[in-house]
DNA sequence: AATACGGGGGG
DNA sequence: CCCCCAGTATT
């Protein structure tokens, strides 16, 4: 197989492939019963978010929603708790709003048509292809950031992928490897194979079904693909919260201005440098503030944003919450179970126990 | 074409 | 601790 030239149809890297995948593929929820909602929800999911945090919140949220109309019925509220920790909030608001679409234009059946799934909200290229190859056995190459990596390294090029110049021509790679019948298997033994052995760090050449056609392995240097830009430099933020307890309830506020985890439930938070919390809630809720203890200090990322979040109790006078729909009371156990909230959120949680 | 959205795992 | 990863929607 060494000798074989690499092109648009090669079959010995197919059959490689697929041997390895059918004898180590992993037993994953979503693969054991491959039906378009199933497949769909994975899918979402999965996007920039890896296989074993997925796992049970698919596992719960299946279990809540088991079909298409049960989540299309759903208060958005209610599925955003079902995702939380799980980040990337947009993605569960999409994926409501696109069972709400399958449901009014494709008779509650996730359609077959590539064009006709772009329409749905939360799917683009990647998740397209992925639902169709896997659960109809269409024939439409998968491009995700595994297949990018494996194939980047076969071919030994430089190319950015990012580019969408370089997207084409893979996804024309990719597409003609695909054996005949054989799309679900071949998409899946390709992201397989990234996210098992063809790894960004130290991937495991020595065990790869298709080292031997490998330009990048038999070059020695597959940790040089692919040739990523640089990415966006992290920025320092400081937050405070504040930790009003009313015997078993905290104070609980929805964020509306921070540029991030919005319509999300979680402690209230201020910017140190524009007052900090207890002048904040001090205006806000019209009541006298004193400040408490500070809890030990909490390290959040989010995107390019790196959180230093200080916990900060405070004890206040009277005041209500009626009037006031972005503030409640809530039980820490109401977190992520009742209310959606973000991992930063449970991360403060954590500390009040 | 560029940018932003979360979070967790590995060294 | 820092560095790694990566689909979609928006602009």
């Amino acid at each position: 197989m060494g000798t074989e030239v690499i092109s648009a149809s090669n079959s010995g890297i197919s059959r490689a492939l697929l041997e390895w995948y059918e004898a180590n593929h992993r037993d994953l929820p979503w693969r054991r019963n491959p039906e378009p909602y199933r497949v769909w929800i994975s899918e979402i999911m999965l996007q920039q978010t890896r296989v074993e945090t997925v796992i049970p919140y698919f596992e719960r949220f299946l279990d809540r929603f088991p079909t298409l109309s049960d989540l299309a019925a759903a208060s958005e509220d209610e599925v955003l708790t079902l995702w939380s920790g799980l980040g990337y909030y947009r993605r569960a608001r999409s994926l409501l709003a696109g069972a709400k679409t399958v449901i009014e234009h494709h008779d509650g059946v996730f359609p077959r048509n590539y064009e006709a799934a772009l329409e749905i909200p939360g799917v683009g290229p990647y998740t397209a292809a992925a639902i169709l190859s896997v659960a109809y056995g269409e024939p439409w190459p998968v491009l995700d950031g595994n297949v990018e990596r494996v194939l980047t390294r076969i071919l030994r090029l430089a190319d950015n992928p990012r580019k969408a110049a370089t997207k084409k021509y893979l996804k024309e790679i990719a597409g003609g490897w695909m054996p005949r019948g054989k799309a679900s298997s071949f998409n899946q033994a390709m992201m397989e194979l990234g996210a098992l052995i063809c790894v960004p760090v130290s991937p495991s050449c020595a065990a790869c079904p298709v080292h031997d056609a490998c330009a990048a392995a038999e070059h020695g240097d597959p940790e040089n693909f692919p040739k990523l830009p640089p990415r966006r430099k992290t920025v320092a933020v400081e937050l405070e919260a504040g930790i009003i307890r009313r015997g078993k309830r905290y104070l609980l506020e929805r964020n509306e201005d921070l540029d991030y985890l919005e319509g999300l439930w979680g402690f209230p938070l201020a910017r140190p440098d524009s007052g900090g919390i207890a002048f904040r809630l001090r205006k806000k809720l019209a009541t006298s503030i004193e400040e408490g203890a500070e809890l030990k200090a909490i390290r959040h990322s989010i995107t390019f944003r790196r959180l230093t979040l200080r916990p900060r109790i405070l004890e206040a006078g009277s005041f209500s919450t009626r009037g006031k729909p972005s503030f409640r009371w809530g039980r820490a156990e109401e977190l992520g179970n009742v209310l959606p909230v973000s991992s930063l959120c449970l991360k403060i949680a954590d500390r009040l126990s």
